[in-house]
DNA sequence: CTGAAACCTGAACCAACTTTCAAGTTTGTT
DNA sequence: AACAAACTTGAAAGTTGGTTCAGGTTTCAG
């Protein structure tokens, strides 16, 4: 099985390795994205990485494996791009603004990224869970330091970074995904957002 | 292909064939649910319903067949059921509180539907995406009256609508799919989620 | 009762893929 | 240059599971 490390042994040792290692990630990336984990079939990620069929087997065990090495490679893409939009100067409510955005532009360059993560529900439950954990533990903490600083409300949580989140992920899906014409902007959409999370949506009684 | 009418001639004309009929769908539910869309095979399906495998192909075309059969009747039941939780006579803010809750209730106790649900993002995305769209949209008038009777902001739409479902849908993954020891119950989160929907998350300069 | 339509059966067909493997080529080190 | 390790190749083995079909059984209207 070899989980966990899934080093395996498979790492290529030589630069044309390296070189044939990831033109069959990139070639995995597209043919998993257009065709789904189970209408993807290996012949044609070697096909379109230009490799014989047999070469697929010196770098991964099977093409379940691939799958998850592909979905920890784009987990962490995501967290990298959010985390270098940010910058310690800005406000919470300001971060979670960027944030947002970012999100929305990143998704929306890399749309393939998005139906891997969502199929890994089905074809790698762990690494799906622990992907969503992990952002929903880096909101949490975000929220936490904002009601340390006074701009945020005292108490929140785990359920707050978990609706959070659930905000941002259906956006982009309305807005990346099944964007539409005349949709507004996503630094429009993240602006309503944060105008939401600011104050809510109740009137002046609130 | 045949789709909308999906009737498609294979309806059952006899009382033994409804039986028949319903035996497929039940069974195919908790097989689709337990293994996921590929991992079940027709002939587990037709095995668990007490039916030889060629029956199967007396009520539908394909596997793709009966899995939309099952997502469209499922799409219904969620909707169903959130609509009798609601009672006219609440506030806008309640409304709301209620729905989260009847979801999280009604999700924990058919865990089944959601899986199923999710994978037709994969299987048979118009499915997915309708379901969505129905409920977005549903929300989103609810959002409006609130509006109107004064009771929220105005000019709330889409946006808002879909943070919103996306909110919801995320604390449904996490305390009913990936429920924890210790967790709040489903009274409180709904709580929660209505006071952030509320007022937000800002502190009182809001 | 009766016959036609509806329904059921399960072995066999078939297409599609994943995975293996033995033989050849390239790379990099000594 | 020379050799071992790394890498590549593609045909073929092996699975798996959806779908078909010809023949039997049950249902039910007339």
């Amino acid at each position: 099985m070899t989980r966990a490390g899934e080093l395996n042994d498979k790492t290529p040792r030589t630069e044309r390795g390296r070189r044939t290692l990831r033109k069959l990630l990139d070639a995995a990336a597209t043919e998993f994205a257009e065709r789904g984990f189970h209408e993807a079939s290996i012949s044609g990620i070697t096909r379109s990485a230009g490799v014989a069929l047999g070469t697929f087997y010196t770098y991964f065990d099977s093409k379940d494996a691939i799958f998850r090495a592909l979905v920890s490679d784009m987990s962490a893409g995501v967290g990298k791009a959010a985390r270098e939009a940010l910058d310690p100067s800005m406000g919470a409510l300001e971060v979670e603004r960027v944030a947002l955005r970012a999100f929305l532009e990143f998704a929306s360059e890399h749309k393939e990224i998005y139906r891997i993560i969502d199929e890994a529900e089905f074809v790698d439950p762990e690494s799906y869970r622990a992907h969503y954990e992990t952002i929903g533990a880096r909101i949490e903490e975000r929220l936490r330091k904002g009601a340390e600083s006074g701009e945020f409300l005292p108490g929140l949580g785990t359920p707050e970074a978990w609706a959070l989140m659930g905000m941002n992920v259906f956006l982009g899906l309305r807005y990346v995904i099944w964007a539409r014409e005349g949709d507004p902007d996503f630094e429009g959409i993240a602006r309503r957002a944060n105008g939401m999370l600011a104050s809510g949506i109740g009137g002046p009684g609130g």
